[in-house]
DNA sequence: CGAGGTTTTGAGGCGAGTCAAGGCGTGTGG
DNA sequence: CCACACGCCTTGACTCGCCTCAAAACCTCG
């Protein structure tokens, strides 16, 4: 959602020789109020962009993956990005890619969509999270997950793999996301088993057995971006 | 919050000279799916970004005022944007700012550093919606609308006018700022005065009469953006 | 002055939170 | 290879905050 783009942006291409970091399960790559000399692009493995308040209340913003963008902001970060599984991240200089951008109208072009992309994203969990019930959010974030490796593995919308979904994370950390408590992402779950739409072959997996039964609980078009296949820069 | 500028950026030279459009309280600017051909800047008055269901629930994801840009996205409007109070805006279309943009590094890169803002906004709200109770999240408001006001009127951080919190949208429209019930904003109002943390002299005007006691219930530094007076393009 | 809309206040309900116990899976050491 | 321990997830009972429904107060404008 917040802070990515969705496939390979032209863009992307200032990371090409950068060197590499890699990153162990919990590890911190940015904390919020550090400065933002360095952006990063993700090469393997999942993050999550988060908030913690004075009083350790934490929000989780974003969940990213393979190609998702590091780096907006304009001076400082205000949020802090760890690791959520092992992951290896490049790392190159802000310069660089804004001396990039500068130079290439087309690159700068998929960098600005790429924002507007991350910028709808955010609009949609802020609808989740104004509007929506625990059971609701839930399913769209698994939708969300579903659509994320439909864009990222290039598949075909009805691709038989993609009714399994990958959970890398755990439930606190999307109790953290979707505003509710782990409990509650807990019985969310046992509710959308007990419906039918999903099964739950282990806690890292979820199986979608009605992909129409959860769209619709879901509120379906609410995946405007990253859906989106004819956008402007060449996404599945 | 979402989708504007704080004070005037050197991109909104773009708007000059071009044709005004008035608009009366209620008035729809935007649709939800729109072609974005136009951008448009505000004059005068109040507006409000909001993106409404299927089932009829509805989001405000922003109220913009003076100098703030409208058009963040790349082909279509994703959000609906009404006026709240009659208001003048400015339109440009989208291909002129493009290629001004283009042009101009420096004014690309205040352009880039308000969607910047833009977003760390939307974080903020995210932030309250996920983690804070109603009476949290109205102080939270309070404090947002007097800081707008600070910017935009480019008063002193003290100035004494700024104790007054103009409230030109009605408590349905807070509400569903705040992913609340508008009974809830009423409760919420109510609580804020017995506390003793502001006075009520009409529904459309609150006095801040603790500042440290609201900032203390919000959290205060949350205002990173808005605030941050140094940001590299000249907001006060 | 009256009508309509908005805001406030009240009473009661419900969904999500809290607190606590039990189950399950994983990994380690015997 | 099994046993145990630890962490995470699930489930249950109860609480609390926000929602719902309803009435009264207020404000605006003909």
């Amino acid at each position: 959602m917040l802070f990515d783009a969705s496939t390979r942006d032209t863009f992307l291409d200032v990371f090409e020789g950068a060197p590499e970091r890699k990153l162990s399960a919990g590890e911190t790559l940015i904390n919020a109020g550090a400065d933002a000399g360095q952006v990063f692009n993700i090469v393997k493995g999942t993050l999550m962009v988060s908030r913690i308040g004075n009083d350790g209340r934490r929000q989780v913003l974003s969940f990213l993956f393979r190609d998702n963008f590091i780096g907006l902001t304009a001076d400082r970060y205000f949020f802090t990005v760890q690791a959520v599984t092992p992951a290896t991240v490049v790392c190159q200089s802000r310069q660089v890619l804004e001396d990039r951008l500068e130079q290439d109208p087309v690159v700068e072009r998929t960098f600005l969509n790429m924002v507007y992309r991350v910028l709808e994203n955010s609009l949609d969990l802020i609808y989740s999270l104004g509007q929506r019930t625990s059971v609701e959010r839930l399913a769209v974030f698994l939708l969300y997950l579903r659509n994320r490796r439909l864009i990222a593995d290039q598949l075909a919308a009805d691709a038989p793999e993609l009714n399994t979904i990958d959970l890398p994370m755990s439930r606190q950390d999307i109790a953290d996301f979707l505003g509710l408590k782990k409990e509650t992402v807990s019985r969310s779950f046992t509710q959308l088993d007990e419906q039918g739409l999903i099964t739950r072959p282990d806690n890292y997996h979820a199986d979608v057995t009605d992909l129409e039964g959860l769209r619709k609980l879901a509120g379906i078009q609410d995946f405007a971006s990253p859906l989106r296949p004819s956008a402007a820069h060449g996404d599945a």
